[in-house]
DNA sequence: TTGTAAGCGTTATCAC
DNA sequence: GTGATAACGCTTACAA
């Protein structure tokens, strides 16, 4: 009957509020029944080639576009993954974001942004967000303030699936996904070491964190390896703020026999420690050599830059705790084995000191 | 009827499974309706003091946390905000992604942040995305690429509020939120002019912005106020990459009478065009000076920066761009009236150079 | 190949 | 002050 249906499409063509067109619009239009269309739509081998031609036509001219949060309530999974960062003014962070994001939307997955800055209540804030959004998994780097991961073990035995990334709490054993800054610290000390350095000061971050702590055994080993003595001293730990960063610059300049050579737990450390050097320690400035963590592009645009810095791949790291996360929560019933994900970290040399 | 209550208690304390307590699951534990404890949670005048303390307690218990998804559906509010920038590896765009977030979280709104990294057509993808997460509002900061705003208007022609910030298409009247780009020119060149120059150079970006004609048009006004020509040859535009920054440097740099300060449309395109002029015309570098957009606080790094940068107020407008948009979606049928709003965009001069 | 009906968790309306 | 009922848009058994 082409005049009925005529009929009905005017109808549901223009609509006079704006209410956006449903699957079961464009059934009454088509005379069909909801599910035929919503089949049709997927594409369901159940459905006849016309059929489907004809609701796809119809849903083209009316824009229709599938109630996601519709479909969220009815499968009962949010289709969202969650990402606690400690904030999006650090590159490391925000191209973890990217390789996350990519994945997940790549895989029909949302993602929702949480930022702690370095605060535990924030982050369990976040945490109650997330679960009441109905995240099907999350990732977390905690905050420096998280010292008690309680907030975080009540959403794991909730169901929601969780994995660490880079900052792991050193007490936990559970999925995690971080760089092999490790082997990243070994590189630089015998980088250090061939350029003729047998001092060498080491910045870290919270002993709280297994990054801290790998950094620390890969400082150690890398000492072992090439006969230094291990000294307390030249370990300073600093908790990122500028004021923290140079102080622990400066008590280490400050020693009997200060570094010739610091490595630091990020770009950021490293590029107050320069600062600190070259204002408070002007005559040692110079000979001090220094690398980081991050390869932090602002680097680029520095007329003396430090020696060098571990590039990691953060991206990377995003993207392979996505694809660790989905794992989890499509084989919910897997038995648990935490996973250990490692992405490289390799050593970057800036150009001034490789034309020496 | 205590031990009825006490075993259906012990039943939907321990659920075997992981699935989460619904009012459903409280009501029946505490012989209520559905409708009875979903109004006790929200502290609805109807219900008496005891049944809100009873029904709060047990939730309490369970670790009931609402199920937004559900939520949503059935206001037929997705209580989400969209935001499409650029890139989050611009600071400008994460502090302003923060005013929005924060603004739109105290309003009970989470946010779905998108990056275009400056493509038209992962800009229509996502679009397409935010509509079908329902989203109930978007603000937008076009991508290089657009030219043509079709994709928008479909979206606002569908119902959904748009708040553009930053950057507007030229042609399109429509509510947008930015600095004051036009007075922040006027203060740069007086400043230049007070410090003796004549002949400033301007280094602009896409002309189909807004935000790039206000620039141009306080920059023509800054000169004119102080009686210098105009000199087209002097305005030269980029497109942010590294080597268009560069290009146009050079084109200024090369000129028969090249400028002896610049004007930046923000402080990447700055500081190329300062590595730029230290590698390419050393002679000169040192008597050109420049100001940029933004205060990157990537300068305060650099042991020779520049003269100056005019500061904008991102989170700022990130979260006049919420309050907008929230004034918009909660005031439908309010009469269309394009809104401009603008923030300030002040001069900063950085420290080494305000000791000479 | 298509249709029917139930249901996901919550809230609004109206009845008691 | 509390309860029954329907509804939001979609999917999925199961029925036809």
């Amino acid at each position: 009957m082409p005049t009925s249906s005529l009929i009905r499409l005017f109808v549901y063509i223009s609509p006079m509020d704006h209410k956006r067109p449903t699957i079961k619009d464009i059934a009454a239009a088509l005379s069909l029944s909801p599910s035929t269309v919503s089949k049709a739509l997927r594409d369901h081998p159940n459905i006849g080639a016309t059929t489907k031609e004809r609701v796809k036509k119809l849903a083209k001219q009316l824009h229709f576009v599938p109630n996601q949060t519709a479909i969220r309530f009815k499968q009962q999974k949010s289709f969202t993954l969650g990402i606690l960062i400690p904030s999006m003014l650090d590159h490391f962070y925000v191209a973890a974001v990217e390789g996350f994001e990519k994945f997940a939307y790549d895989h029909g997955y949302n993602v929702l942004i949480g930022q702690s800055h370095e605060s535990i209540q924030r982050e369990k804030e976040l945490l109650v967000t997330m679960q009441s959004n109905r995240v099907d998994g999350l990732i977390i780097a905690i905050s420096r303030e998280t010292l008690d991961t309680t907030h975080i073990n009540d959403v794991v035995n909730s169901g929601i699936p969780i994995v660490y990334f880079m900052r792991k709490p050193i007490n936990e054993e559970h999925h995690c996904v971080c760089s092999d800054v490790y082997t990243g610290a070994i590189d630089a000390i015998a980088y250090f070491v061939s350029r003729g350095h047998r001092r060498i000061g080491f910045i870290n971050a919270s002993s709280f964190w297994t990054t801290s702590r790998d950094r620390f055994l890969g400082y150690r080993d890398g000492l072992i390896q090439h006969r230094i003595p291990y000294d307390k001293s030249l370990v300073q730990e600093s908790d990122f703020t500028q004021a923290s960063n140079r102080q622990a610059t400066r008590r280490l300049m400050r020693l009997d026999k200060p570094p010739t050579a610091i490595l630091a737990f990020k770009d950021q450390v490293m590029l107050d420690a320069l600062n600190c050097l070259r204002q408070d320690f002007p005559a040692k400035a110079d000979s001090v050599e220094l690398i980081g963590y991050g390869a932090n592009p602002v680097i680029e645009y520095l007329e003396r830059p430090p020696l060098g810095s571990l590039k990691e791949q953060p991206h990377e790291i995003g993207q392979k705790a996505a694809s660790l996360l989905l794992d989890l929560i499509n084989n919910p019933q897997a038995e648990y084995q935490p996973k250990l994900v490692k992405t490289s970290c390799e050593l970057q040399v800036f150009s001034s000191h490789k034309q020496r």
